[in-house]
Order: structure tokens, then C-alpha cells, then sequence
RNA sequence: GGCCCGUUGGUGAAGUGGUUGAACACACAUGCCUUUCACGCAUGCAUUCAUGGGUUCAAAUCCCGUACGGGUCACCA
């Protein structure tokens, strides 16, 4: 049978991590195994639907280097990919369901339930629908549908007895049937609940492999039921554990960037943030780091799937970043940062706006960083720390330096890298300075910090006429 | 509260009964290199695997209890 798998997002709109991860799972169970990758869009609350989420979703996927086989936007052969569009098929289930004696229509209110949810509490005691519409005879149910009656309907479960669920995971884990509640399948306005849609989907859809969060593994046992009272085949089930933020809470919208588009927006290449999400929960057999999406495709193995929740580090990721932005090509590096760069060089010239940008391909971590990293360059108010003043005081030699040099640099004919380095040497022997004593008083004095790119680069940027004025 | 799951350094993690006196990576620290910072390179950073028992000649690795953390108990997914 041919591997597939699912990505099943609820079109909200916003994607986190967490979810990115799994769908990246997703991709590479299928791919490894030369299967298909799908996009079903569960749209079944219709209060939660989020407009153009799709497209969202498709270029999130998109930019990740993710190919969705088949989706709403490319169907295949088990369309509709959107849920809210399939619910006759869920109806057709459902009654089939009813008929054989798994299911049955019920009655209560949410004001009924609410008041059974109430006394419980009182009690003390865990809120469980006790099923009192299951016992309604053919004609009573019949005689109330025809008069209108809403209702739903509901997953009769089993009393007792134990189920056991296999996951790639987490292994078998064992769950009471008597705790299972006899759960909503259909809601009253027609559509199915995720509980339910998500198992007539993936079969009908030929899923072969479940990925999910681990916050449904203590359900999972309702799918099987449902499965088996179908005669359907369950899948391969392979909860992942939660993706937590940096304070080890549980990731959210305020939880900083914890959104791929923010991150995205920041400055962050999809493929390094790949790259870094897959090791998050996973890790290979070997100590390689740096994979391309091939390589993690040829090695993926489920198999090495931790259990345990992980915590989302940006340092780590930063890392990643820094490493794939060095890896680009000069041109795509250009075409990458460009759009981060959003001082005003109006003024200066293209080539000298690229010097300075490529000057920084090797320092920067994340797109939008270049523009505090090469504010040196563009104001004149030179703001010197404490530390850095108390260090141009430190040693007589330092006003030496600083002075020769400018003298030297107001003598040089022209304005070029070189020229400035070959300056850089002749103070050096001029004034015996060496090492930090000669290249951070005029770093310092030049720019107010005391790391950059190379001197004369730097020095050449920030320009002839600066320069001199800084260094009075 | 019931049930389910988890717990290796600040972080990601390797490790599934015996050269592991616990890899590797990020971060951090130090040193080297580059006439400076950074980059790069090198070294250091858990006497110990939440904790208490047990099994065993031998346990991070198996079993039980405890603690802590998380999940779940919706006409949300």
C-alpha cells in the first residue's frame, strides 16, 4: 500500500511552529516511503473560519520546500480536501453508523447538558454524558426528527473492557473504555466534529500514516472504535510530543515569534528554520546538523521520534540562520536582504549600498538585524559607551594613534579599501601601536562600538569626510 | 480530581543492561589564529542521568513507589 499522510490545519490563518513541525513530519514519513503528502483543510467550526487561510497555508507549505500532492488547490482523487464541503459524506456515514447500532441520534440541549455538567460538579464527580438517548425506541427518535427537534449524533461506546493504542511513539498505551463518553460525531447544524471527521477522512483518503500532536493520544481509542465498527483498517498512528516556547510553556500567538510568518517576516530563511524544526523531536543516528530537505528525506526514520516535549530556542535557530544566510550566493544573498534594508540610501550610490550590505553577510543572523548592525553608518551622532571612553583613556598612545592616523588618511590621494589598510600599517609603524591598541581607538572613535567588519571596510563605507570628522 | 504521557547539563539531544570515567550541536568561558572585534580553530563546561527503593555480577538503560511538568475529560480542533 502506498504511504500517504496528512496535513490537517484548521484555516485560522496563523501558523505555529508546532504545527509546522508536524506537517513537516508528515512530508518526510510520506516522502521517505516514495508516498504522497495531502492537505485536507479542517474547516469544520464554522465560528473559527479565517478568509484567504488557505493560500496561507499553501504558501507557508510552499516556501518550506513542502509539495502537497494533492489539496484543495491541486485535488486528486479524493476530493473535496475541504471538510466543510464533504458533509454529505459525513451524513452518509453517520446514518450508516446509527444503522448498525454504533451510533445514535441525541436529543439533549446544551441547556440539558449544561445543567448534567453542573450537578456533576457539585458532586464532585467528572462530567460524562450518561447516554440516556440511546435508549430511545425507533419510533420516539423517528416521531421527534419529524417534528423538528434538533439534535445530534453520538459514538456509542463500549462499558467496559480496555483499549489499546500502538503508536510509533509512545508505544502501546492502554486506556479504560468506561472512560470514554459517548462522544459527538455530528453537531446539530450538520457538520462533524474533528473527533469524527478526521477518521472518515484519512480512510477515505487512503492515509496511511497518522501524525499528530500527543494531545490526542488519550483519543485515540475513540478513532479505533470507530474504525473497527466501520471494518476499516486503522492507520499507523505516530503522536509527536508538544513543541514548547522558550519559558517552557506551551507555545502561543504571545508566546514572541513563535509564528512561522513572523519569523519569516523577521528575517529567517524557511529553509534553515526547517532545518532547525526537524531537529526539534527528532534526531538523526549520525551528528550531521546542516540537511538539506533531500538528505532528510532520504534519512527520516519515525522511529526516532523522542517522547519527550522540547523547548524552541531562537539562539539555536539564529545559529542555523547565520549558517545558511553565509551560505548563500552573493546574488541571493543581495536579493534576500534587500527587503530587510529599510534605512534610506536614496543618496548613496548601488554600488556602494551592496558593498555594504555583502560587508555584513557574514555577521548577520537574521534579515531584519541588518538594519541596527549598520546603523553606524548612517548617524552621525556617534554615541561612545562608558567602557569604550574609559578605554580611549586607558594608555597615552591611544590620542597618538588616533591623531597620526587621521593625519595620514587627510594625505591619501584617493578612497579605496587598500589604500586604507596600507594607512592602517604605516600608523602602526609609526606610533609602535599594534594589535588592539591600534585598530580599537579608531574603530571606536569611527563607529562608537567596538566590533564591526573589517576596519578598512568598514572605514571605507562610513566615507572619507566622516571619518576625519569623527576622528578630530 | 479521574485517566494518559513525560523527566539525561541553560537549550536541542545521543544513549534501549557491560571500554559511556554520559557523544554531538547551540549558548557560555578560556586560549590560538587573523597586526583589533567578529569568522575560524582548540579546550573547558552533567563524578552523573527528577527522586527513593528493588532486580542484576553489572542500570541513565528493566520493575515499583514518590515528586515535578504536560495532556485530556467541549455541539474546538
Amino acid at each position: 500500500m502506498k504511504t500517504r499522510t496528512r496535513f490537517a490545519p484548521s484555516p485560522t490563518g496563523f501558523m505555529h511552529i508546532g504545527n509546522l513541525r508536524t506537517a513537516i513530519f508528515e512530508y518526510l514519513v510520506a516522502k521517505h516511503e516514495g508516498g504522497d503528502f495531502l492537505l485536507r483543510v479542517e474547516d469544520t467550526d464554522q465560528a473559527r473560519k479565517v478568509e484567504g487561510a488557505i493560500d496561507f497555508i499553501y504558501k507557508t507549505l510552499e516556501l518550506c520546500n513542502i509539495k502537497i500532492d494533492e489539496g484543495p488547490n491541486n485535488e486528486g482523487e479524493c476530493g473535496p480536501y475541504i471538510q466543510s464541503e464533504r458533509i454529505d459524506i459525513y451524513k452518509e456515514y453517520a446514518d450508516k453508523l446509527v444503522e448498525m447500532g454504533h451510533a445514535y441520534p441525541c436529543f439533549c440541549s446544551e441547556e440539558t447538558l449544561e445543567a448534567m455538567r453542573k450537578k456533576a460538579d457539585e458532586k464532585h464527580v467528572p462530567f460524562m454524558y450518561d447516554g440516556r438517548c440511546s435508549h430511545l425506541s425507533k419510533d420516539e427518535i423517528k416521531r421527534r426528527i419529524d417534528a423538528g427537534e434538533k439534535y445530534v449524533i453520538r459514538q456509542k461506546m463500549p462499558k467496559d473492557g480496555v483499549s489499546v493504542v500502538k503508536d510509533v511513539v509512545y508505544g502501546n498505551v492502554k486506556v479504560e473504555n468506561s472512560v470514554l463518553e459517548d462522544q459527538i460525531l455530528l453537531k446539530s447544524d450538520g457538520y462533524p466534529t474533528y473527533n469524527y471527521a478526521n477518521v472518515i477522512d484519512d480512510h477515505l483518503m487512503g492515509i496511511t500514516h497518522v501524525i499528530r500532536g500527543n494531545e490526542y493520544l488519550s483519543q485515540t481509542p475513540k478513532y479505533n472504535l470507530l474504525y473497527e465498527a466501520f471494518g476499516w483498517e486503522a492507520p499507523v498512528y505516530i503522536h509527536v510530543p508538544m513543541v514548547l516556547g522558550e519559558d517552557g510553556n506551551k507555545l502561543s500567538k504571545r508566546n514572541g515569534d513563535a509564528s512561522f510568518m513572523d519569523l519569516y517576516e523577521e528575517g529567517y530563511l524557511p529553509e534553515a528554520i526547517v532545518n532547525y524544526l526537524v531537529l526539534l523531536g527528532w534526531s538523526p543516528d549520525t551528528n550531521q546538523e546542516i540537511w538539506t530537505m533531500d538528505e532528510l528525506i532520504a534519512k527520516f526514520d519515525m522511529n526516532r521520534i523522542s517522547k519527550s516535549p522540547s523547548s524552541y530556542d531562537i539562539k539555536k535557530l539564529r545559529w542555523f540562520n547565520a549558517k545558511y544566510i553565509r551560505n548563500l550566493s552573493d546574488e541571493d544573498y543581495l536579493k534576500f536582504i534587500r527587503p530587510f534594508f529599510t534605512l534610506d540610501v536614496s543618496s548613496k550610490e548601488e554600488e556602494w549600498v551592496n558593498k555594504l550590505l555583502l560587508t555584513y553577510k557574514d555577521h548577520i543572523s537574521y534579515g531584519k538585524e541588518i538594519n541596527d548592525i549598520v546603523s553606524i553608518f548612517f548617524n552621525d551622532d556617534i554615541k561612545i559607551s562608558k567602557e569604550n571612553k574609559e578605554f580611549l583613556e586607558s594608555d597615552e598612545l591611544i590620542p597618538v594613534v588616533i591623531k597620526t592616523f587621521h593625519d595620514e588618511l587627510e594625505k591619501l590621494p584617493s578612497w579605496d579599501i587598500e589604500s586604507i589598510a596600507e594607512v592602517i600599517n604605516i600608523v602602526k609603524e609609526k606610533t609602535g601601536a599594534k594589535g588592539k591598541l591600534l585598530y580599537m581607538p579608531i574603530r571606536i572613535k569611527v563607529s562608537g562600538v567596538e566590533h564591526g567588519p573589517e576596519l578598512p571596510d568598514e572605514l571605507y563605507l562610513i566615507g572619507r569626510e566622516n571619518v576625519l570628522n569623527r576622528l578630530k
